[in-house]
DNA sequence: GATGAATGAGACTTCATTCAT
DNA sequence: TATGAATGAAGTCTCATTCAT
């Protein structure tokens, strides 16, 4: 309807709108889903409202998706929990040492999912996951499991190299994690956590860098005096 | 319009059980509400239950609050305690070195709200900002930037009396208050952060404490060295 | 609204509108529903036909039922299954030979169900068990189940008296049970079952006596020939 | 309008495969349909289900049945076959005793229509011929009045050689026609007639004969005395 | 003819809100 | 004031039917 299709044009690359809707569909779906599940949150979100802003209607949402919550699902396969794959494969693959590992981690993290919309599913959880627990199982065991494994890998490999002070690994992973939680958070409810002064002036590279290096500094063996690559040849 | 308090009761003596039950009708119901909204969300906080925890029927609630929407802004307004005023008084009399202060500040501030039912408003505001933006404005002024300013003051006082390196201030208070908030929204919505390993297994003492010596040896000039060295040839 | 309430009767037999429909409405709703549940069908009757039919709203009839399905339940029982008590005790208290007894439990099975609406239940049952298996386990086990029972104690006690010759119950009880559905399934269909010069003209009470004389026959230990009292002092 | 059979195709040993295919389609469809529509009733049967099991698409079966209601008239229409024309004369030419023409018309009935397909037809009807008046009077003419006169002269031929006792023939018929209906009910509907117990373990050949037994026994003048009273003595 | 993607009316159920008592 | 029965808008999901290819 709000899609202009040109009336007579016959040309090979008209390949039927149907068939070429059909592939497109289920991105453009989950694309609208994302915006608006990030939005206004998971119950808030109205089926036909998505389908609507993918272009299609009601209907058309359910004959890609069995029910609002499979759509969530994909949503969060696509965007977070589908990755973590390739990012396990880059660890078994860095050869440096591991605070520039864990900086790489970060760094890479925000480039990739931290600074994007999908980063809103984070915010989304946490005020859902009570009320849907299908829903809060599934991200338990596609996002939050995947992510504390990694983590924790990150800095095992720091202490077997002797890089790092060996530490709880419980509470190592949340200091980690917490920042970056945290900075997700911040910047999809800046009213609930940010100064407005600071509002536009918060830089997430920078927010990052100074939470690695306080990071770094509580877990490097010889924190801040010696220089980090005197201990790497240990390894 | 919601809230309505008589202006001019009767002697306090004269007041029948039910007329005094009745003063405290608003009161009930918000600490009813707090709960629930707290547990459920805004959306799937059901009125009538709210009365129900109350004790009242659901056609009291609505005499005394104009709708969910009024309800909720009262909660969250009501649990907005001005305690900035208490708190910056101790920041004055504090008498020993800031490192010590910080550890004080956190350990009293988990004491004090974060493990009250109050701290619960954090996460009610991350996840409503969005639909009730005076309410955000309103936390913004009375929670958010008198934390932030209290928490500046704390560093800006380490490095004035040498005891913290200089630092960025803006990204060093969200150093401090990341944890926090993580750990308060972590209590609130476990399936959302935590693996179900940890989940009964995090004790909020030990993770603040493990925060606090991550925090520390970030900031401090020669961050407890002697303590730190002394574990770490174990390496 | 089709309810004229005169508008200035304070008298006391006006209890409060409310509340004198409050107590029927559950009675209105089982009614309406029991209508259209026998002229229509389970799946094919719509709640809030039968709320409209009760004389109430859609919401109303979910506030007495909790589904469709608990409202078909709640007719069964109040229409059937509740009956079973009634009828088990008749049978303790029988006094007369069991011929009689038949003789007597179904005359009376038409009188009080089968010649009511309650007994298009039956043919409904038929169609929709398979599509509502939780409604056909509800059935069985309150309609079924007990109906067997019935009869195979009324079949079993003629035996123990020697007034029916031995049979394997199994097939007996069908012998009995099968001139009641079809009696019921005819009244109920009669486009499926009846010639159309009967239609009218089938005297119910005289199909129940030509079935029980048939029946009888093929029980009865002595068939016909000798009268029946001369059996029963074996007892 | 539906069921197109097309007019005049090419010679027979002309068409592909395909075209045959093509011929074939509208009995393909009907027959899935009737599978369908007696497992699950006309509501619940869904038209992609019946084009699938046919091997069509969707569109398909919208190509020779305008609705799904046409396509379940054509379903009924197509399994009400005359086959009385064949009864009927195998009833005159039938030479033993009228008990015997009995039991044989009876158990013929099973093997060749009752256990088959098209009994379901019968349930069909049953719960459908409201909604569907006119096939409702199909049904009436093409098979109750038929079944009707074939029981009465089979009944009228007994009395009149003196076998079975004078009778009202309008309730003679429903005598015979009940149990045969209620067998066709009871295996396709087990839910709504049988125990659980006796679910598999009815066996429609011995409820044929236990029936037969019953009804004969009520018939017949000096019904089977002899074997009979070989047995009730031991009572 | 055949396909199957798309549609949208319609069914069940929930729940904030009203209002007669 | 307090109650709780009643309402009906709104949301999820199904499925007969259409139609471009």
């Amino acid at each position: 309807m709000d899609h202009v299709t040109p009336p007579c044009q016959p040309s090979p690359e008209l390949v039927s709108r149907n068939a070429r809707r059909k592939e497109a569909r289920p991105g453009e779906l989950l694309e609208a889903a994302l915006d608006l599940f990030v939005e206004k949150g998971f119950a808030a979100t109205k089926a036909e409202e998505v389908a609507r802003r993918a272009g299609v209607s009601k209907g058309t949402l359910f004959l890609y998706f069995s029910s609002k919550e499979e759509l969530f699902k994909a949503v969060v396969r696509e965007n977070i929990a589908g990755r973590f794959v390739e990012w396990n494969a880059e660890f078994e693959a860095f050869k440096g040492g591991t605070p520039d590992m864990l900086r790489y981690a970060m760094t890479e993290w925000w480039q990739r999912l931290g600074s994007t919309k999908a980063s809103g599913i984070t915010k989304l959880m946490l005020s859902e996951a009570h009320n849907f627990p299908e829903l809060a199982a599934f991200y338990q065991h596609e996002v939050i499991q995947p992510a504390h494994v990694l983590i924790r890998r990150i800095l095992q490999r720091g202490v077997d190299r002797g890089e790092f002070a060996p530490i709880d690994m419980k509470y190592g992973v949340y200091t980690v994690l917490a920042p970056m939680l945290f900075l997700q958070l911040m910047m999809h409810s800046k009213n609930a956590c940010i100064e407005p002064s600071d509002a536009s002036a918060v830089d997430p590279q920078k927010y990052i860098a100074a939470q690695l290096q306080t990071i770094l500094a509580g877990l490097c063996v010889r924190p801040s005096t010696a220089s980090l690559s005197e201990k790497t040849p240990a390894a």
